[in-house]
DNA sequence: CCTTAACTTCACAAATTTCTGAAAGAAGCG
DNA sequence: CGCTTCTTTCAGAAATTTGTGAAGTTAAGG
């Protein structure tokens, strides 16, 4: 059998997802250290790991988890849990975590979508550029809103076939 | 006045909103000449430049215009256009360009998603990690579907706001 | 309070990435 | 065909990012 004693599943094939997952994650443009932490959590049997845990299955220094935690909790990809009466600190990710993820891009969007008035206005209306610049903005405007309403329909679908 | 004889406009506006916007898509993760040549496209009058305005513009060697362009150019964020008669290479961005180079996302979806699946049978479907995994990518598989829903919506309105 | 366990911050070393100048490679034009 | 003009590739210097060990900070438990 691959299931090893002592509740662990086959700790290769664990690894093996953690680091393939993590390395589309780290071509997409996430931190690496924070990719592997992510996936690793993902894969995890209860979704939560202590900060020790992490180090020692991605063999890694207690910094690095400091780190690559500290921004996925940023992006909301991860929430911190204090474990009550202990100093230990859990990280959880949940299934619909991406959910959070996502929604939080909205921020980012507002950004581009203020460097881009400001364009706009500064270059005139009227002018070419200008109206490229609207264009561009109506089109985040616009996504912005959609994914508002999709996020929406996710939720609901979600409900029906996984459950609350 | 501020606008400059010769068909120019103010440089100064014009490079305080390149630097800006590039900013904000740096901090998004793009790299940095991608980001500068990017916005100096978007600001440009005809939305058409060449290499070498491009260097001149944004005072960078004719080598960094050829890899921000290439990195553009396969991320669908720019179209390079051979100038007919002439070893000149135009690089062009549209204001719709952002619907193209969303779509091609997908393609980043579809080995998230691969890496999933992988997961989900190598931890096997009933175990909480499986499931957990089996979520997420429950929730990639409906954002993919949206996302080409959204863009043909977008497509219908921009057509009313902006024409063709 | 003092001890101890845990997380965070800091400074530095290592690795990676980024940009440049120079040379090589295409492609029009005479 | 060779010249000229533009783009790309390449090797290396410079800058940035990343991860570590070690010191610092916070808070539980005696």
């Amino acid at each position: 059998m691959t299931e090893a004693a002592g509740g662990g599943r086959d700790a290769e094939s664990v690894s093996k997802f953690v680091e393939s997952f993590a390395a589309q994650l780290v071509e997409a443009g996430m931190q690496r250290m924070a990719a592997r932490v992510f996936a690793a959590l993902l894969s995890s049997d209860k979704g939560v790991m202590t900060s020790a845990e992490l180090g020692e299955q991605l063999q890694i220094s207690p910094a690095a988890v400091s780190g690559a935690v500290r921004y996925l909790a940023q992006t909301h990809m991860v929430s911190r849990e204090r474990e009550p009466g202990s100093r230990r600190e859990r990280y959880r990710v949940r299934g619909d975590q991406w959910y959070e993820a996502l929604t939080n891009r909205e921020a980012v969007l507002k950004r581009w979508e203020a460097a881009l008035r400001e364009g706009v206005s500064s270059l005139g209306a009227d002018t070419p550029a200008g109206r490229r610049m609207a264009e561009t903005l109506a089109f985040f405007e616009f996504v912005e809103g959609e994914v508002a309403a999709m996020m929406e329909r996710w939720r609901e679908r979600r409900e029906k076939m996984f459950g609350a």
